[in-house]
DNA sequence: GTCTATACGGCGATAGAC
DNA sequence: GTCTATCGCCGTATAGAC
């Protein structure tokens, strides 16, 4: 599914379709202008992936499975360093959130653009399948590893916390310029100050949430 | 600039592109489909409401005013009480986050369309002028008051930590379906409980954030 | 002021020529 | 594989009826 030996052509056209949905979101960007933008006709475009909807997909799906797998091998190390125990909270949140900062850092706008589309498609209704489609496997062996780091928590106060710990990262990391100050504080060019706030701000809050529930 | 006397015509007009905009998204929803709903012809829309960026500010504007008002009044109470101190960081959160359920809970999907528009907003930059002018003057209140309850905190992790508040709420208001079982846990048509979670969340998670930063 | 009718270029999508 | 032609829907502008 995400062929990484693909033709020139098609990569041309998934880098700016990637482009110009990220800035303009899915209905605001035009067919027309990422044709233009990839130096290919309009036809061909729609020649080598299809209707719009099904070019959007192509283009999350690129870089989701990637993703996706970096996050499962992190989880896979934790696991296994952790027998007979489980991994800690600490650890869970680490291998969700990292592996986007390690992604993000070097390279070009790809991966930037990459989380701005998510951030897109989880305001809308329209992609709810898409985004179960890709993200669904990590998210439910997230779940299930965050209940075991806390055994006392209700189960949907633990789903809950999860989906606030996915907003805070999509949110942060796709917004540009209003975080520019925090994200340049200590190493320019490394995130790793804003990645350490943002894991701390979701393991304190994770906490903080399933001990609610405990009437 | 929210006058609450206008015609029948203008609130029906707003109520319509309020439900498509929220649904479909600014660029998802036309105009032709948002005078159809409110019963008008086309030619009228533009005629009250100009452009159509227009009209979608309008219809945020309408909204984001009384927000505001709400939570300054929530704000003024809370420094009044105060006095001679500051306001406990978890006052402060209460103000900014308890508005929004109350507004939702009583009425009809008006603030809840409401809220999936701000999400939509937040994600592109595309509005990131329209945000600053109706949400800058609390947030610039909220930051001053964060950093005061935590002093000792660097200036840009509070406005930080504001911004991960911000996106914690909004993702979790704006969303349909995936925390409707945290949302009917206790008091079923209240979301009491939901309330309660993201507050502490919140709490938690600013506190731990404004931490890092002391090394 | 309110409202209707109509027209223009850009859009996504499709069929078919080369 | 690549390109042209065409269709119906879109946002916008305008002329004019009440």
């Amino acid at each position: 599914m995400a062929r990484s030996t693909q033709s020139p052509t098609k990569t041309a056209i998934l880098d700016a379709a990637e482009a110009r949905f990220a800035h303009m979101g899915f209905h605001g960007a035009s067919m027309r202008s990422i044709a233009k933008e990839a130096g290919v006709e309009l036809a061909l475009v729609q020649y080598h992936f299809g209707k719009k909807a099904d070019l959007f997909e192509h283009t999350i799906a690129r870089r989701a499975i990637l993703l996706a797998e970096k996050r499962s091998g992190r989880l896979d190390v934790a696991e296994r360093d952790a027998v007979p125990g489980n991994p800690s909270l600490e650890t869970i949140v680490a291998c969700f959130i990292e592996p986007v900062f390690e992604l993000r850092q070097h390279g070009t706008d790809g991966w930037r653009n990459y989380v701005k589309l998510i951030a897109q498609v989880t305001a809308l209704e329209e992609w709810k399948d898409l985004t179960s489609r890709y993200f669904d496997p990590v998210a439910h062996r997230m779940v299930l590893l965050l209940h075991r780091a806390q055994p006392e928590a209700n189960s949907s106060d633990v789903y809950f916390a999860y989906q606030l710990m996915v907003s805070t990262m999509i949110t942060t990391l796709s917004d540009s310029g209003r975080f520019e100050s925090v994200m340049k504080k200590r190493k320019p060019g490394k995130d790793t100050h804003a990645r350490d706030l943002i894991i701390a701000f979701c393991v304190a809050g994770i906490r903080a949430a399933c001990s609610t529930g405990k009437t």
